[in-house]
DNA sequence: ACCGGCTGTATGCGATAGCGTACAAACGTA
DNA sequence: TACGTTTGTACGCTATCGCATACAGCCGGT
């Protein structure tokens, strides 16, 4: 079988276009590197799958860690999310209170960024809301737009436009709008521990 | 010879601390990643390197990019610290960035939360600023107002009013206002895994 | 005791990673 | 037309990666 491998992560494309971007021949890094030239052809090609070992003798001379070579194979790390893709994820008309999340579920992600629209007298936390945050999480909030007002563990604050508080989030809170006109705030709750 | 071999770098370590903490016996990750059990205990205890189509399986079945298993091993070095930079209201006439901080320094606080001004023409992450995060760290930034365009790892993108974008922000990065008005960015930096 | 189930590790064998060598093609230079 | 030199790749061979299997140790339940 002298076919292609199935390709792990494409390196081998990445590691051409970086030696020649460096006017490397496959001797001056096999010189630099101490793999074998045949050896960086065959990876470059993607014939093999080389070991974490020559990896990274590879990577040294091209002077990069490992993990920023590999890095560069792995796209979708920037994930964005366009204004006009952005769609109001859980609207509640009965409590006047609308919710986007902002980031995306990628792996290893611990922060959510939040954007949340209270109508007048709107409350946070209704049926559809997750009513607490796993313990040990952390929230903050910031007021874009208009007075909120934020009732956690039997105490109330007064927010008004540009505030931002912090609280721990498994404390059982929820954000209320007193004013007559709609009222913006941004949230982040960033998880405590890892893994369920 | 059933010595262990030279390490490039000690991941297998890394990789039985991420195997504990996530409770899974050799069996467990080995079904999660398609790699034999025999497999991941040789690697653990550093006697054969992987290739890296083994590493990147042994990787996703710790839901973890290879570039990220990596990392925890080739960082520690950079501990960046800009708070010089980064206290309330401090701004940079010099490259026309402004920032502050909204989250306050609490102990257990992992998310940061901080806006910033960028005059037409500004750079952030300019002169004399490492412009990475602790290793593992995630970034959201929001576009509040006007455009901005993120260059990361060589790579460009352009963001307008109300997009948000979501990366690594161990990758060497900044951000630009390429427009002819101010730009408002809000950002969420939530410091990476690890702290066992 | 004895058991079934779990843990991690030793063993043996294909498959292949990685090396040294040798080769064909493309460049100048004469 | 040679002739060096450099390019990337094909060829064998050995070391070892990676698998299925089997094994010893450790628990908790009859």
């Amino acid at each position: 079988m002298a076919t292609t491998i199935e390709h792990p992560n494409p390196i081998g494309p990445r590691i051409r276009a970086l030696r020649d971007a460096m006017a490397l021949s496959l001797r001056d890094l096999s010189e630099r590197s101490g793999v074998s030239a045949p050896m960086l052809s065959q990876v470059e090609r993607g014939e093999t799958s080389p070991t974490l070992a020559i990896a990274a003798r590879i990577a040294a001379g091209l002077e990069l860690r490992l993990s920023q070579l590999l890095r560069l194979d792995e796209g979708g790390q920037v994930a964005i999310v366009r204004a006009s893709e952005r769609r109001p994820g859980t609207s509640e008309p009965t409590t006047g209170h609308s919710a986007e999340i902002l980031t995306p579920p990628l792996p290893g992600q611990r922060a959510e960024l939040s954007r949340h629209v209270l109508a007048p007298g709107a409350v946070t936390g209704g049926a559809g809301d997750p009513p607490m945050h796993e313990a040990g999480s952390r929230e903050s909030a910031l007021v874009q737009e208009g007075r909120v007002v934020l009732q956690i563990d039997g105490e109330r604050h007064e927010l008004a436009a540009g505030d931002c508080v912090t609280f721990d989030a498994d404390l059982p809170h929820h954000f209320e709008n007193p004013g007559s006109d709609d009222a913006i705030l941004l949230a982040v709750v960033c998880a405590g521990l890892r893994r369920s």
